[in-house]
DNA sequence: CACTATCTGTTGACTAAGCGACAAATGTCG
DNA sequence: CGACATTTGTCGCTTAGTCAACAGATAGTG
């Protein structure tokens, strides 16, 4: 079939965040929406009841009712699908609240926080984990994803309103998109946590220092 | 693109019944089936707020991405398109209600009748009509898709146990299902009316000895 | 009346998806 | 260890869907 131009729609390279880009570079065919889509949809479907680790790709394509050339056409194997699919989903969590991190509001940041804790909480409700504490929680590669969400929408409002400090957008945002995500790991895997509402201000203001250097 | 066999599929001559064939003939390719069950979807969901006679293939094929082309590849025009979705989700209220219609058993009739008269409330409650009580409450196209549908079910079950009367069964099941269709539109339309499982028995009684001629 | 605009079917070139088959990798069991 | 089944990527061919463009129909509008 080679779709060269497919993949790099689907996914990023390898080697750098390696998520995908839910709006950024869709493609405007009809047909490689709808097949994504439900790839994607039918992928969240099976984890609610199925370990990612046990799905073959077989069984992700027979339950979309797609080929599986046709799935690899799209994504290099399930992992980059899992990625996809947890990029577009937490996407539209933030979407869906209207958060949209401009720069220094700390308001932004602050829903940013919530967004993740409240994604992992979702996530994992009525996922894999939550047998042993202590296990890891999610898949790497869905951990991986949520941490590139954030960086990106860091990244963004950054630009727009560089801080003073030497430091590069890249690096500020890398940094404090990967501290959130431990965080909010954290708090998630403390037996009796509190509410995200309550937690997420602590976060925001641990984090807060890493964007503003001097203030 | 020319799909001649796709035509006979997705819905029947316009000369007989026209109606599709939910079950009967579908399509064993992933893309024809998902393009039918999108169209239909995206219709459902536009009679909700929209009259059927105010939609143009355009808007339908722009609300499903789906490429205008493409639904002439499937329907003729968008009354085949509203004739396949009625009977399709008509349908699947029966089966999902687990009623067979296997010849002489009355509780499968009993639910034929009750199915027709909970489809026509709740196709007419968030549809076209209901404004004017002398008006007709659903498209005619909407009615022979129905009564098309019921004609299917009594046919089969006729068939099955043909009963002792020189009649053929298409005469049976044709007479039936009109006298159905006609007594529960004649119900939905009376102003206060019983509810449909009260009503329902009624015209059971009435239709009965039209399949049942010597009984 | 002509002018504009929208909708309707239809056509042909291009592209994505389906399908079967294949070799290679990966488990799995005796 | 070998035999076996399953999964994984990949490839060529066929088919369905997209897209732009077309002529004809219908309906306002000045």
């Amino acid at each position: 079939m080679a779709l060269p131009s497919a993949i790099s729609e689907g996914f990023l390279s390898p080697s750098e965040p390696r998520v995908a880009s839910p709006e950024g570079s869709e493609s405007q065919d009809p047909r490689v929406r709808r097949t994504r889509q439900i790839l994607q949809q039918t992928l969240a479907e099976l984890l609610r009841t199925r370990e990612f680790e046990t799905l073959s790709v077989q069984e992700i394509t027979d339950a979309a009712g797609v080929n599986r050339a046709t799935f690899y056409a799209h994504y290099p194997d399930k992992f980059a699908l899992l990625e996809c699919m947890v990029a577009g989903r937490f996407h539209a969590l933030l979407q869906g609240r209207g958060v949209v991190f401009d720069g220094s509001c700390s308001m932004a940041l602050q829903g940013i926080v919530l967004g993740v804790c409240d994604f992992l909480t979702q996530s994992l409700r009525q996922g894999a984990g939550a047998q042993c504490p202590k296990a890891n929680p999610l898949p790497p590669h869905m951990e991986s994803a949520i941490i590139a969400v954030v960086r990106g929408m860091l990244l963004d409002g950054i630009r727009k309103h560089p801080p003073e400090g030497a430091h590069s957008p890249e690096l500020l945002s890398s940094t404090a998109s990967w501290a959130i995500y431990g965080a909010a790991r954290e708090w998630l895997q403390t037996p009796n946590h509190l509410s995200s509402e309550e937690f997420a201000p602590a976060i925001q203001r641990l984090v807060a220092p890493i964007l503003h250097p001097e203030s």
